[in-house]
DNA sequence: TCATCATATTGTCATTCAACAAAACAACGA
DNA sequence: TCGTTGTTTTGTTGAATGACAATATGATGA
């Protein structure tokens, strides 16, 4: 039978009985290769402008405020104006509740 | 050219580890929205063939054999073949090592 | 105000990715 | 053996992503 084409356009909006939204941008942050090297720079809580984030990994300054943009939304970090510099670090609160929230959905499976 | 590069990781190369090869593709195993809602089927450690994941999750069988080896290759779920048919289920052990990875890592910097 | 520095945004392009259909592969039963 | 069933692999295509240069925004000091 060829009635497969009633594909609900609305997905049935399953109540996400898992990973609250937030942690699942907190995975897509950390998803990505050059976002994993650009957090590594935030280990030992050092706090760090976009410029030098750019310049340590090796992208363009464009690029380097883009993806600490998504880090943000992520809550991976956290940022701080200073006069014209923006520095960024290691968002603890985020973090812990990405992680927190990923546990305490893995104990229902594992 | 023949020299190391014009790329000097730091005086102080960091004795920081980072994140383990295997916890970098566990984070991106997660990171997609369709790899995370496959995720979800394996609560309560359900064990599901491929034909009955692609169904329920709506997407073809081929996509989700394919991205299911995605997962497996992040260490989030293990397979166990029984005659013609793959049964999946959450791999308790590799997710909880990424995670413990993750953590250890998270320690360091908040 | 203006000039300058640091960051954010915009526009564009190349690469990657998710999804499908079709074909190949694997395991069983007749 | 052959045929059937379930899974994997192989192209292929449209959408999303990552990167850059160029430009715009914001902040400070002369």
């Amino acid at each position: 039978m060829s009635h497969t084409a009633d594909r609900p356009p609305g997905p049935q909006s399953a109540p996400t009985p898992g990973l609250a939204p937030q942690t699942q941008e907190f995975l897509k942050a950390l998803g990505s290769p050059t976002r994993q090297r650009i957090m590594m720079l935030f280990a030992h809580g050092a706090e760090m402008s976009v410029g030098e984030v750019a310049e340590r990994v090796g992208i363009s300054q464009a690029t380097a405020s883009q993806q600490l943009t998504l880090l943000r939304r992520g809550g991976v970090v956290t940022s701080r104006r200073d006069g014209k510099t923006v520095f960024y670090r290691a968002d603890r609160d985020g973090t812990l509740a990405a992680l927190s929230d990923l546990q305490s959905y893995l104990a229902t499976c594992c």
